[in-house]
DNA sequence: ATATGAAGCTTTATACTTAAAGGGTATATC
DNA sequence: GATATACCCTTTAAGTATAAAGCTTCATAT
């Protein structure tokens, strides 16, 4: 067979390749939005996001790690979102070491805001993906991230 | 339906969600590689491997077209390129404007290197994900593309 | 010829990102 | 209780990223 089967690294190169696209284009759609209708940034959404799922806040270090995004970084963007009013720093304990982070009121009552918009542009931006179509993408996608999670 | 099935709209939110998980992890492996096989990173890489595929050579404009990524960034990236000597500015008939952008043969070679190993790399990222999984996510990713290319 | 506008790239200001180094704090071990 | 070690965060330097403004050049129409 001479321009025979497709290699399997070929396959995948392919399949990382458009998930980096894909990954892409609704990245900047959302960046785009988040700005002109919020005046806020996708990292800063990111943050808040996930402040919001813990109420009692995180650790600077359990915020980097969740969104997979350097220490150094975290520190900028959450330093942002205080000044803005959005986030207040604590400490854990008596130990001053630690960083405490979680939403404000205003923050609370922000991001509800914000995210009711997001989830619906999500909908729109996947709407040609069908429900099963989203389910199964989501299990594959799963099985990935566990197979990969115990390494390193 | 109080607690019922899952909306459509939050089930995309879940697929967004892991697609981009996935995403930067992968990314994330593949620009700590590059740094330390071949000193390099990932826009650069991308640049040189958009380019491979032409010999003719892009202009600025196709190239941040083609990589999602906006017109000034482009510069700086192709600048650090050029300085290295894998990449060529040139022009394109007798317009002044245009400049249009190739690998040099240093770079053609460079890349054919790091193309391979960044295959593997793919390969190994993805161990995990059959082959045709692979297949059929790539297919329902490129649905999403070709669904979402025509708008704006 | 000249004005108008479009095309193409770079520059600017600001923000995000990483890796690595640095500094303070807690914990373990002796 | 002194020392070592690990933990947690910030700072730094370099690079990447965007949007918007700016510049030059080309094309078109007058």
């Amino acid at each position: 067979m001479v321009s025979g089967p497709v290699s399997a690294s070929k396959e995948k190169l392919r399949l990382w390749i458009r998930l980096l696209r894909a990954s892409r284009t609704i990245e900047g759609e959302l960046r785009e939005r988040l700005s002109t209708e919020f005046d806020t940034t996708l990292p800063r959404f990111d943050v808040m996001a996930a402040l919001y799922r813990v109420p009692d806040g995180m650790l600077m270090s359990d915020l980097s790690r969740f969104l997979l995004v350097s220490n150094g970084n975290v520190t900028g963007i959450v330093d942002r979102l205080v000044s803005e009013g959005l986030v207040q720093r604590g400490q854990r304990n008596g130990d001053r070491r630690t960083s405490i982070v979680q939403l404000t009121k205003a923050g609370k009552d922000t991001f509800r805001t914000m995210a009711a918009a997001h989830e619906r542009w999500v909908g729109e931006l996947l709407a040609g993906v069908t429900k099963s179509d989203a389910k199964q993408l989501t299990s594959m996608l799963k099985a990935f991230r566990s197979n990969w999670e115990g390494r390193e």
